[in-house]
DNA sequence: CAGTTCGCCTGGGGGC
DNA sequence: TGCCCCCAGGCGAACT
């Protein structure tokens, strides 16, 4: 379930193996994958395309090719692997192989493959547009968690008369981008606020307690190459290390690191969520 | 418009 | 060992 570190983990390391790579050809074999047109389009836009340079916008990965713009979203399992040359995939395991529903064929005999077991990550191709900030799968899409142009009073503004829970409000990609369930709960602990808390509830002073967490956790989890919990890693092998530095999340039956009381496990908007009753006062 | 529910997917784990 | 069911969860569509 990469988040905004672990995007940004993926990111430094295809643009360290792919900068001005070019692409002969790209074969998809799950066309769901491609969100905005036909396979056989999406193949061929990509064809003689090179990467020539690369963005994260919340959980997307943005590269720039020469004429076009091509996006991707990982959702829960997404990852990119790279091959020296098509035997390495041909000889993996059927198991293995058959999560893999993209190969990019490098001109320098290489080969970038997708794989996602459970088909959720997506892939856009655009023309390229002068801004990528402009792209229409950007629409929707909230300003970047770590943005520094971000502040509590937008939050403050965006919150009013939300009565849905400000964990549910910090998923909201809509409104901050790049925030998924581990790091809300890490954010909500280190800002001392209930993660129940009707986001209208909370004041300015709380958003901006929410502001400074999010910078600081974001910033310090891609320092250390994100969280590998369950299945994340940035190249199929290697994972991050951030999990060492989790407070609450998926801390069942632990004792709040802060006061020692128990902490709760609940379900928020569907979703997993530990907090501390006590350090995390509802607004 | 705000909020809720469902469908998409598969592997892993618990219960029996 | 095998079978069934539940769970994980980001996001868009469809609904109230």
């Amino acid at each position: 379930m990469p988040e905004a570190p672990e995007v940004y983990t993926v990111l430094c390391h295809l643009e360290d193996q792919l900068r001005n790579t070019g692409i002969e050809s790209v074969t998809i074999t799950h066309p769901r994958l491609c969100a905005n047109m036909e396979p056989e389009a999406f193949e061929a836009g990509l064809q003689e395309q090179h990467f020539r340079s690369f963005h994260r916008h919340g959980k997307y990965l943005v590269f720039e090719l020469d004429d076009r713009d091509l996006v991707a979203h990982l959702r829960m399992e997404g990852k990119f692997l790279i091959f020296s040359n098509q035997q390495e995939i041909d000889c993996l395991e059927e198991k293995e192989r058959r999560h893999i529903h993209a190969v990019f064929h490098l001109e320098d005999g290489r080969c970038l493959a997708y794989r996602d077991t459970r088909k959720f990550g997506r892939m856009y191709l655009y023309p390229r547009t002068a801004d990528w900030k402009d792209l229409p799968v950007f629409t929707n899409i909230g300003k970047d968690a770590v943005d520094e142009s971000l502040s509590a009073q937008e939050l403050l503004q965006k919150a009013a008369r939300r009565k849905i829970p400000v964990k549910s409000f910090l998923l909201d990609q809509s409104v901050i981008a790049g925030i998924g369930n581990i790091y809300a709960d890490e954010i909500l602990f280190a800002s001392r606020i209930s993660p129940l808390s009707p986001a209208s509830h909370l004041s300015l002073e709380d958003w901006q307690a929410i502001l400074n967490a999010t910078r600081s956790i974001l910033k310090a989890a891609a320092g250390q190459g994100g969280t590998t919990i369950r299945t994340f890693s940035y190249d199929g092998s290697h994972g991050g290390t951030y999990q060492n530095q989790l407070k609450v999340h998926g801390k069942d039956g632990a004792d709040c690191p802060e006061c020692g009381c128990s902490l709760i496990r609940t379900r928020i908007g569907g979703r997993s969520t530990w907090y501390c009753p006590d350090c995390q006062k509802e607004r």
